[in-house]
DNA sequence: TAGGATTTGTGCGTATGTATT
DNA sequence: TAATACATACGCACAAATCCT
């Protein structure tokens, strides 16, 4: 289909589904990069104020944040930044590292030499920001890189949940890298492994193999959760690094 | 203290939560039951009179419809139930097929007595059920296996995505059943590949054993598809029932 | 325990966009 | 082409629920 960007850049004219769009866009990338912290509060007025317009749409777009987990809206005391337990992380995770090899898998996208340059530009620009150690910029690009592998597969439904589920999941990421920021050499590690991911996924997909892309992103989300899951826990446990998961 | 819990039955009084679930649950019954058909414009005051209520919690409802892709809505023309074409439905059942599989391998429930009962249940319906050849009621019960099937797995996230693809894909085989009612012995035919699915998952969860369960649904999925793809082709195909699928 | 402050939920009138005549 | 009918989108005032003092 080819469908392109909704709204890119066009703050002057916008219909209603338009403005809809960049509300949402930009508080799910808020939520998503921590400026709204899990169990903060978004008051309906001040977003209503912020953007220029009534409550009303505000609402709508709180009601599809709600839908996708990210938002909880309570009468009578506020519509809070979800928090999710890693229990329940561990079950979206599970299911994203099933979901990453379909992309491989699934319908197939034809590529192309735009589609090869897009992910060498990325690769590129990871390896310059591995040395500035801000985990911020870094989940940007990360986030970049999510969306740019999902374009291997032309299934929609495919893209559309895989997209939900990572946005669930990556500021909790975020959150413990933000914790990480004190072990330098644990942060620093978390960049040089997904510059890795990049580098070779950007090479399968240079040669066409598309499941080998999905293979190396499976082994990275499931990676990934692994060491989340290591730096969620006590303090105590971090010490033997001997794997003890008697606990689940 | 004092707090009352918060709703178990309870249609006398019910929070803005509960009034907001119950019409949306309704909704999405009547759209997946082609009470609303495909195209079918949903006027937004007339379910704020028939739901006792203005049309501002009516469109909450229809915002969380759009977002699951079951309606859209657009501005000065009305809400219209969205119909799926081929190649949208083959994505969606692409995915549905793996999916259930996952459904086997991911997060097994514990399987007791009272689960088993509930699939002998429904069985014991199922079989009562295919000599009426109701495609109405047909489609409900197969709802509710579908609903049991996913109890398989506790992973919350594969079950509610299942569910939400499960709504979107079952109305378009309700619409070719209905096609189909002419076709007698084709419906028939339904009826009874349905029965012995409902069969074979029933014993494979008698004998605990999940991944058999999710490799039946599996292939029952996939060849579910394959005849809906075969009765929505024009009739001059339908008469030769050699394998033909020369295009895609 | 009670009451006020705060926040989301609701109702309804109005604005805006679309299609048809 | 313009006017009219009609649907959703919006804004605002008020009701209901919760929290805190």
């Amino acid at each position: 289909m080819m469908r392109v960007e909704p709204a890119a850049e066009k703050p002057a004219d916008e219909g209603a589904r338009g403005r809809f769009e960049r509300i949402y866009q930009i508080l799910r990338t808020r939520i998503c990069l921590l400026d709204y912290e899990p169990g903060s509060r978004l008051r309906e007025e001040d977003l209503a104020d912020e953007f220029g317009v009534s409550r009303t749409p505000v609402r709508r777009v709180l009601v599809k944040l709600e839908a996708e987990g990210l938002l909880r809206s309570m009468h009578g005391v506020g519509t809070i930044v979800t928090d999710i337990d890693v229990s329940e992380l561990a079950q979206v995770y599970e299911l994203r590292v099933e979901l990453a090899e379909l992309v491989g898998k699934l319908s197939p996208a034809i590529i192309d030499e735009a589609l090869v340059a897009q992910f060498r530009d990325i690769r590129a620009r990871c390896d310059r920001l591995v040395a500035m150690r801000d985990p911020r910029l870094f989940s940007q690009i990360n986030m970049e890189f999510f969306h740019l592998f999902t374009t291997l597969t032309t299934n929609e439904p495919l893209r559309e949940i895989s997209e939900r589920l990572y946005y669930q999941t990556t500021r909790i990421w975020l959150k413990t890298a933000a914790r990480l920021s004190s072990f330098d050499e644990l942060l620093q590690n978390e960049f040089v492994i997904f510059q890795r991911e990049v580098a070779d996924i950007t090479e399968a997909v240079e040669h066409g193999d598309l499941a080998a892309a999905g293979h190396v992103r499976r082994a990275h989300i499931a990676m990934s959760f692994s060491r989340i899951r290591r730096a969620a826990k006590p303090a105590t446990i971090r010490t033997h690094l001997k794997t003890q998961y008697s606990e689940d």
